[in-house]
DNA sequence: GCATATTTGTCCGTATGTATA
DNA sequence: CTATACATACGGACAAATATG
């Protein structure tokens, strides 16, 4: 059903780290279905792990909001719905227009962010989306650390991942991520010239775009069930 | 040592989280010291539940900041530092700037405002700080309901509530909280009348004060140990 | 609607490793 | 360096809630 016979190299961590950070990636990939019940015998049995350990990984990821616990029916892989994309998008420009106000020339993320972009062209040649996307987030990612704060960019970490788990819910992420290589690239110009006023525009744009691609994917990928 | 005694009707919730709520609250008022260790067996005695379900805690509490874990030598209560604050605030910028641009007239939010100001001072004439700063953080929280969104507010929550624990290592926590009746009465005014510009400076004004405020306080109160 | 099987919620005992006096 | 204390993790147990036939 599911593969879990990853062991890379996760013996510096905890166990219920570990194996946090494994069903962590198994969720954000879309190898488990939104929904879909985690039986807390089988999926322990499946992660080599005691039923206690296992639980502290949910009560982990729950408060990640990538699992639903339900009292006493257990715990569920996370299903975000239209009003949760809603909510992750505004969320989004809450954080990332306060990133923008807060870019001065020479931060070391607007760098970082130049680098991001020119690598997503790259990986764009290959046709290799889902690599495509993982970069778009890295960069989105990369301009909330224009804040220098820790607790701002784990928030966002939290509302990125579980927009992967939507897009794990979509097949075609393909057209999801091409059209923002330009507005990406586009953006850090703007940036890097100071112009913050231009970049926010840009980025409203950018946010009300995609949120309308995901918001319409997932409601093509919920008629078709 | 600590107060536990409190069996207060949690029993609607499952065993760890009226656990967690119960551990919360300990924490946000103050009764357990900032950077001391949590015995499992000791805490799980005196919440009267196994060392299992208390670990569940432990890490729901830990994803939330109010505890730190340390690999192999367990739990112990968060110490926000100065580096800590200095975040929070950015955070609270970052936020309540972004409520104060989605502010649209008499949106339920606003109400609630200005019902918690006028609460706030009438709390304010008794005396009782320790209430006066719980109304003042109730306001602030309704100041970030007006974004709608679920997420936004759970993230201010989590800082508010590392705040808090910040607040009860300092002793007087009266001047912290008295000096913005008098902004908050005034921003509520400025939001009402619709002027969002005048809103946000407010805005901004008051928390430089309350950050240098606490940061001063941090200082006082790390010097005399 | 009932009886039964399954699963969760919670606890205990215990073995092993790690840190500290 | 040894001993003690403690965190980590496991497996088993049982009641209560839930799902199933």
């Amino acid at each position: 059903m599911v593969a879990v016979e990853n062991k890379i190299e996760n013996d510096d961590r905890s166990l219920v780290e570990s194996a946090a950070a494994r069903m962590r990636e198994s969720l954000i990939v879309g190898e488990l279905s939104p929904g879909q019940k985690l039986s807390e015998h089988q999926v322990a049995a499946q992660f080599g792990i005691s039923r206690n350990t296992l639980r502290e990984v949910f009560r982990l990821l729950t408060s990640q909001r990538l699992l639903t616990y339900i009292p006493n029916r257990g715990v569920f892989v996370a299903a975000p719905d239209e009003a949760a994309v809603i909510d992750i998008y505004r969320v989004r420009a809450v954080i990332q227009t306060g990133a923008i106000r807060a870019a001065t020339r020479g931060h070391p993320a607007l760098a970082k962010m130049r680098r991001l972009s020119e690598r997503g062209r790259e990986i764009s040649l290959t046709g290799d989306w889902r690599k495509v996307g993982t970069n778009n987030m890295e960069f989105h990612r990369a301009m909330v650390e224009i804040c220098d704060s820790p607790r701002l960019s784990t928030c966002f970490d939290l509302v990125l991942a579980e927009l992967r788990l939507v897009f794990g819910q979509l097949e075609d992420t393909a057209h999801l991520h091409e059209p923002y290589l330009d507005l990406n690239a586009s953006l850090i110009t703007v940036l890097d010239a100071g112009d913050l006023k231009t970049a926010n525009s840009q980025l409203e744009a950018y946010l009300i775009k995609s949120e309308r691609a995901v918001l319409a994917a997932l409601q093509r990928a919920s008629r078709h069930m």
